[in-house]
DNA sequence: GATCATGATTGGGG
DNA sequence: CCCCAATCATGATC
């Protein structure tokens, strides 16, 4: 008995309190303790586990209805809210959490979190709109990215759910525990309070990790969006057509005007750019290999002079026999005025931009009327050999000859072969 | 997977 | 700002 004051002493906190350790009596007068005294407590809660669970179960009722309890139990939970008040402080002020609140703004942003349908395709065009991308092969990598994003918004939505329900579980769990503790331990409502406000915490941190995540996921899917439609991504065939049509049927100075331009890339579905590249890559590989593309350029010619041949018979019916120029102009409405401004830009500064644009699109009929007959007839003609249009077209003052004629494995593929 | 084709980018010139 | 030339990077083909 006297042992185990001593000990309730030494464990109790009240260390400071017990100057005389040895003498139990004025241990009891320090405390103030009523006659019933806290060793005969302690006896019986010892005794207890010697008990039956349904003997402890009777004492504990009986604890718990005793008259004393009310008074005791909040004694001993004012003194543990005085223990924990520094503690409490710390953690009572809770404002919203900046980072989690920038993570949420984000997805809410991002559509993942949010809306259901809305969110995620204002995303998705966003993103496109952000891209600036060709329309024709936008359609599928939009709903690719739509459906990847959906994805990680399922899954966002159900952890996050799983979260919750876990969160809530456990919260219950615990306060029931709490509460039922509570009888024999004393444990405030507002304790219980804390308890859950902790636990809530814990899951909103496991919640931001979430959040974080699902963050990193959709910048990932963005940047790889976006980076796809950066890539290179050929050209549909009858946006190509179009612009080699054009090309060959322009061949002498192959510059559409601005105009010319929108015209093309709004009939391929492209932007201006590029059929500005389109147009700044072919003139350099149509100058630096004529022999490669010589098959390329009479078969657009072919159809060019078709389409002429159409047109111009359409045209003799009712008036005089049409002018060249708008026989190789075919069906294009915008080569006309694109001819004529070209004309007049003069490009290389010999004076010969107007003249040879002529030339060119007479000689395109000519070859294409005779190509049914036979090419060797039009090679020897001295007009349409891959050197005479070398000649005719030197749109630029630059244009270096000998690359025609250079066989494959001189500086040319020496670039290539270094360069990676 | 080596190679060619091709759209895009970069750097320099005017 | 447009063009050329070289180069990069990827798609297509073998």
């Amino acid at each position: 008995m006297d042992d185990q004051t001593r000990m309730l002493a030494g464990l109790g906190g009240l260390g400071g309190l017990t100057q005389d350790v040895g003498d139990p009596d004025s241990v009891r007068k320090q405390l103030g303790q009523p006659q019933q005294d806290i060793g005969d407590i302690l006896q019986q809660i010892m005794a207890i586990t010697d008990e039956s669970l349904d003997e402890a179960q009777a004492r504990k009722h009986a604890l718990n209805c005793h008259r004393m309890k009310p008074a005791l139990f909040s004694v001993l939970c004012e003194i543990k809210e005085k223990t924990v008040l520094s503690i409490r402080g710390v953690q009572e002020e809770d404002p919203p959490d900046p980072q989690i609140m920038r993570l949420d703004n984000m997805l809410l942003a991002e559509g993942v979190s949010g809306p259901e349908k809305g969110g995620g395709s204002a995303a998705a065009a966003a993103a496109a709109a952000a891209a600036g991308g060709s329309p024709n092969d936008g359609s599928i990598e939009h709903s690719d990215y739509r459906a990847k994003l959906a994805q990680i918004r399922q899954i966002y939505h159900s952890e996050l759910e799983k979260y919750e329900q876990a969160c809530s579980e456990f919260t219950n769990h615990v306060m029931n525990l709490l509460r039922e503790q509570s009888r024999t331990r004393p444990i405030s409502p507002k304790e219980i309070e804390r308890m859950v406000s902790i636990i809530h915490r814990k899951f909103s941190s496991i919640q931001m990790q979430l959040k974080q995540s699902t963050c990193e996921a959709v910048m990932i899917l963005r940047s790889r969006f976006l980076d796809a439609r950066r890539k290179r991504r050929n050209f549909n065939k009858q946006a190509t057509e179009v612009l080699n049509e054009y090309f060959y049927s322009h061949l002498s100075n192959p510059y559409p005007s601005e105009e010319a331009k929108e015209e093309l890339a709004k009939k391929c579905a492209i932007t201006v750019s590029q059929v500005s590249n389109w147009f700044g890559n072919k003139r350099i590989r149509y100058k630096k290999n004529i022999g490669k593309f010589q098959e390329e350029a009479n078969l657009y010619a072919v159809k060019t002079a078709v389409d002429a041949a159409n047109v111009s018979a359409q045209a003799s019916q009712a008036n005089s026999p049409a002018t060249p120029n708008s026989g190789s102009s075919g069906s294009y409405s915008l080569s006309h005025a694109g001819d004529a401004y070209l004309g007049l830009r003069s490009l290389n500064g010999e004076g010969l931009a107007v003249a040879p644009s002529l030339q060119q699109q007479v000689d395109t009929l000519h070859r294409a009327t005779h190509l049914t007959a036979g090419y060797e007839e039009l090679s020897g003609s001295g007009l349409f050999t891959p050197h005479s249009l070398d000649a005719n077209n030197s749109w630029q003052d630059t244009t270096n000859p000998s690359s025609v004629t250079s066989p494959p494995g001189a500086p040319g593929s020496i670039h290539s072969d270094t360069s990676n």
